[in-house]
DNA sequence: ATTCAATCAATAACCATTCCTGATCCGAAG
DNA sequence: CTTCGGATCAGGAATGGTTATTGATTGAAT
């Protein structure tokens, strides 16, 4: 496999998936999936916004906005929403968990966990159309146990 | 069990958890309480103060924001997010599940959905040391699935 | 009754996000 | 390659829930 192909074979994922949309793939959309893709966190719209400024000084914040609902309206990316905290993004769309620390904030996956029939499980005992159901996690990184 | 016993009862319950706590037990704080009690449903911040407002019309906003704080430490009541919507409290402060209605913005509970283990399991997967792990469910409520 | 910290009412400030407007871009059709 | 119209953009104002500030008021312990 040729690591050159990369790229390319991510690219008409997205191309593909923004032409059946009827959303047009625009510089401004790119780089701030390519800043999504740079960061090793789960970034915010402030934090994607900073890094796409870098290259690009004239974008405005509202653009990263519009462009991350883009982007996750056509299910290349994904958000998530903890308290005291503006939404983070991230480039992993399946269903997975991730945890919050509640004093310095960085976000980190959880790998390992079972999720499945989750929301099935809800659906048996409610009359209610169940569309969602996300669990939010929060707790202390390793770091900051340290650091009292 | 007399009926007039039930409201002394939970006032020493209450009148406890402040006195152990250092908070002082307020006309305001009291007034919030009871205005959560009469609700049915789960009320954001200001349909409390509304509330409020008609039996004391001077209450501000902000004591009633500043009394659920202070309500939610001390363990009377409890708050959930759910994006598109301000906080909603609850008198129940055991775990269990609420859905909100992604059409009406109703939020009602699920009863009989196990919880059990949910924090520990996560806490096995992850060296955080977790402090919450919570569900967030959104669906479609009976009403508004008959009115399309 | 007095006192001092806690609480309050009123209002300003905050912050993440959305909305608005006129300018710009871009792709489809000639 | 040009034209055209709708989509998108930059810049900035507006929004809405919540928090912070301030001077006045309350109330529990002397």
């Amino acid at each position: 496999m040729n690591i050159a192909e990369m790229p390319t074979k991510i690219d008409e994922d997205i191309r593909e998936k923004f032409r059946r949309s009827g959303y047009t793939l625009t510089s401004q959309r790119r780089a701030v999936l390519e800043a999504l893709g740079e960061t090793s966190g789960h970034p915010s719209a402030e934090d994607v916004y900073l890094i796409v400024k870098k290259k690009n000084p004239r974008v405005a914040l509202g653009t990263v906005y519009q462009a991350l609902s883009v982007l996750e309206d056509i299910g290349i990316i994904s958000s998530k929403r903890w308290s005291e905290s503006p939404i983070r993004y991230d480039v992993n769309t399946k269903p997975h968990l991730d945890i919050r620390c509640i004093r310095c904030g960085e976000v980190s996956e959880i790998p390992g966990v079972d999720l499945g029939g989750l929301k099935s499980r809800i659906q048996g005992s409610t009359p209610y159309e169940v569309t969602s159901a996300s669990l939010v996690v929060e707790g202390i990184c390793p770091a900051c146990q340290k650091n009292l």
